[in-house]
DNA sequence: GCCAACGTTGGC
DNA sequence: GCCAACGTTGGC
């Protein structure tokens, strides 16, 4: 799951209360979809910062609560806030997702010098989802460098 | 700041 | 349903 560190950072994060927070904002149909069918409570996150220098993971996390009607949708004052939403029918999800501990960067750079990594949604050419699935294979490879 | 690669919108 | 115009993402 990516983040912009300016803006929430695994820092951010396990400084929340309880280590958790919801993920809302995600304003893309795949990323919801994501969310709402391929994620359950306990499944492992990579937390990657992006849109800084240099990019990449920055840690682990996990989803502490399976998605639900994003909040930020129906706050009016909310740069997220969706005219088209309501809450009989939300159009907006998010999961909630908790804090499980810092990793030594491992940069975007670095991925993609690693010939298992290659299949890795996130690293494909033209990939801007900031919710991508990663598979069991890649979840052990990954955990072998940090 | 640039721009490639998408996704969304809306006229037709 | 097509597609041009526009907006966004995010690496660089």
């Amino acid at each position: 799951m990516k983040s912009e560190p300016n803006v929430f950072s695994i820092d951010d994060l396990a400084k929340r209360p309880g280590r958790t927070e919801p993920w809302d904002g995600i304003r893309n149909y795949q990323a919801r979809n994501f969310m709402r069918d391929d994620m359950s409570v306990g499944d492992g996150v990579l937390f990657y910062h992006s849109n800084c220098s240099p990019p990449g993971i920055a840690g682990y996390a996990e989803v502490a609560r399976e998605a639900y009607p994003d909040e930020t949708q129906f706050d009016e004052v909310s740069n997220y806030f969706d005219e088209k939403s309501s809450h009989e029918k939300p159009r907006w999800l998010n999961v909630d997702v908790k804090f499980i501990r810092k990793t030594k960067l491992l940069s975007l750079h670095e991925m993609r010098e690693h010939k298992k990594l290659e299949s890795m949604k996130v690293l494909q050419k033209g990939s801007r989802l900031s919710i991508t699935p990663v598979t069991p294979e890649e979840w052990r490879y990954i955990q072998t460098l940090i």
